[in-house]
DNA sequence: TTTTCAACTGCAATCGGTTTCGCAATCGGT
DNA sequence: ACCGATTGCGAAACCGATTGCAGTTGAAAA
């Protein structure tokens, strides 16, 4: 909001023509000549003229925009979303407005309220994990405003759903510390609100059952912030008979876990095991890089927000079904395990 | 933008009053009774009624959005920016629309067109490494759209600049590893074109002279990313007469040469030590962690932040000095020098 | 009974850009 | 010179919320 706001009249009174002819020649509508055309843009330039996509918006009832609300833009998993999801974006000429709920179901409804009041047209969504009712997000879809949850899903609401196929990712890491002859393996999981957190542990317990091990539910540890995953994995290194593994479901865990190790001088691989899901430029940062599932941010933002784009085009009242869309995460090599 | 606008009309129809009405009842106002205000809300609420921030705000010409560019999210120091932002764009009841550049200048270009376009009521800034003309900020100045540039800032603008006193951190971080005994220091700095390189170039050469030390000019590398900066580091350390000390100046540089150092097996701070700017939550995942400036991101979005709403509080015509606002960011103890 | 005033509510304009409809001028062809 | 077609442009409505102004109603006061 300008203290120079040039609008199209300004422009047409300038040249002596009406709104219309200033809006048609500006983007170059058929009906207008040249000459006019040319003399226009010649004025808008030089008057720095800027469209206000607020009335164009208005009018339109378009926005152009995408929401997405996400639970903290911090560490490595969300920013790659976002950088996938850009992409996809810019590409349809759209932008992007982002809100973060902090982790807050109560912020989380008022960010989507607010999508709502500034009409975007379809809404990416990861739930805060203190989220156990969805109705906003329902109210939402029946508004008839396209939601496509990522990563940390909601399903059983009209919306379609990308993420990673998470209990085979799991399973595949604990099979990797298990095939490394672990046996002692604890996990460090988060929030049991979450979906996400359920089918990680779910995987776990699924490979150790394959290999006929027991469930140590000593082992089993939750956890919502880094310092509270170093507090437990102190615990959990402090027992008497402490795990020789640890898997730790997402960066924000992992980081905790690792702290502990390191300040408990533990030598990784020798004298524990570690893996996790951590995005690429997270796990090099370790020395030795972790073995790790890549969460394929970059990639399940992109898709997410291509699948957004499909439901936006359509008709809405072309009922689909909601899809649910697994990525897999490849299992990255490092030397942690 | 739904399938279902609820309008103000709607309801007016459905209770056989006026949009005016309406209007005004939903923001009690005290020409209507309170009868009527209890209905209109009731309507409202079983009609899943939001307003229309969009007409609202072409009304109003006030559009409650703060633009934020940003050269990436990604890394850690602009996502703590970013919640320091956050909580004072929160705090006055406004919305933040973040925008990237990926270090692009064609893209800052595009991306201050869209927030004039979209009405910002001011602008926060980092401006991207390619950027050498800064006529796009000038125009967007003189349209009557504050701004505030943080931490790579441009001055000589009629903006307002927050940013670390750069000269100081990185002389102090220097003066760190001389007492500590070190005088074969390295520096990886980042694309001179921004001043923020350039300041933090110019502390360590104040400390080295202070010292007595000679300017070494194959200790001084420039890179742009991580992996440039691994590169860089990698061939210093293959040098006949290596540094025994690195100052990076920045997490994404110190990603890339702690990862050529951890490849190259040396130890910190036994063999070499390594001193930067780094925001806690990244030091800390070293082990062990880094000695480090903490580079304030927080501290300098809410204080970006704050300084822009002065601006925007004020009536634009008031003319006020374009302010430079350091921060001091402390050095944090880690294991690394 | 008339005046006065407060309490309510509606009309219509406004924000800036877009679009439908239609009009006038010009053009080509006969 | 006449007719239909084309070109170029403007008037006005529209998107949804807001608001200055004016109008209506009813009750209290004169």
């Amino acid at each position: 909001m300008a203290g120079n706001p040039v609008t199209l009249q300004d422009i047409a009174d300038l040249l002596g023509l009406s709104r219309a002819t200033v809006s048609r020649a500006l983007k170059d509508h058929p009906d207008i000549s040249d000459i006019t055309k040319e003399s226009v843009k010649k004025v808008a330039e030089s008057l720095n003229y800027r469209p206000n996509l607020v009335a164009s918006s208005l009018r339109h009832k378009k926005s152009k925009v995408i929401g997405l609300i996400v639970p903290q833009i911090s560490y490595y998993f969300f920013p790659s979303v976002i950088h996938g999801i850009e992409k996809v974006v810019h590409k349809f000429g759209y932008n992007l407005l982002i809100l973060q709920s902090n982790e807050e179901y109560e912020r989380e409804k008022e960010n989507l309220e607010l999508l709502i009041s500034n009409n975007v047209e379809g809404i990416l969504a990861s739930v805060a994990r203190t989220t156990t009712n969805f109705n906003h997000f329902s109210r939402v879809i029946d508004y008839g405003v396209p939601i496509v949850f990522f990563d940390r899903v909601v399903k059983n609401l009209d919306a379609d759903v990308v993420l990673l196929d998470d209990i085979s990712g799991a399973y595949n890491s604990v099979k990797t510390l298990l095939e490394a002859g672990r046996r002692k393996i604890a996990i460090c999981t988060g929030n049991l609100n979450l979906l996400i957190s359920q089918n990680r542990l779910k995987g776990y317990k699924t490979a150790l059952q394959e290999f006929g091990l027991p469930l140590h539910h000593e082992y089993i540890v939750s956890c919502e912030w880094p310092e509270e995953a170093e507090h437990e994995t102190t615990e959990l290194l402090n027992m008497t008979n402490p795990p020789d593994a640890i898997f730790a479901i997402s960066d924000l865990t992992m980081s905790g876990v690792m702290k502990a190790i390191h300040r408990k001088g533990l030598k990784i691989p020798d004298d524990i095991s570690v893996i996790g899901f951590c995005e690429d430029s997270f796990r090099t940062i370790y020395n030795p890089p972790l073995t790790a599932i890549n969460p394929m941010g970059f990639e399940i933002g992109q898709k997410a927000c291509e699948v957004l784009f499909e439901r936006i085009g359509k008709n809405q009242f072309v009922r689909l079904d909601p899809r649910v869309i697994y990525l897999d995460g490849p299992l990255m090599e490092g030397g942690s395990v």
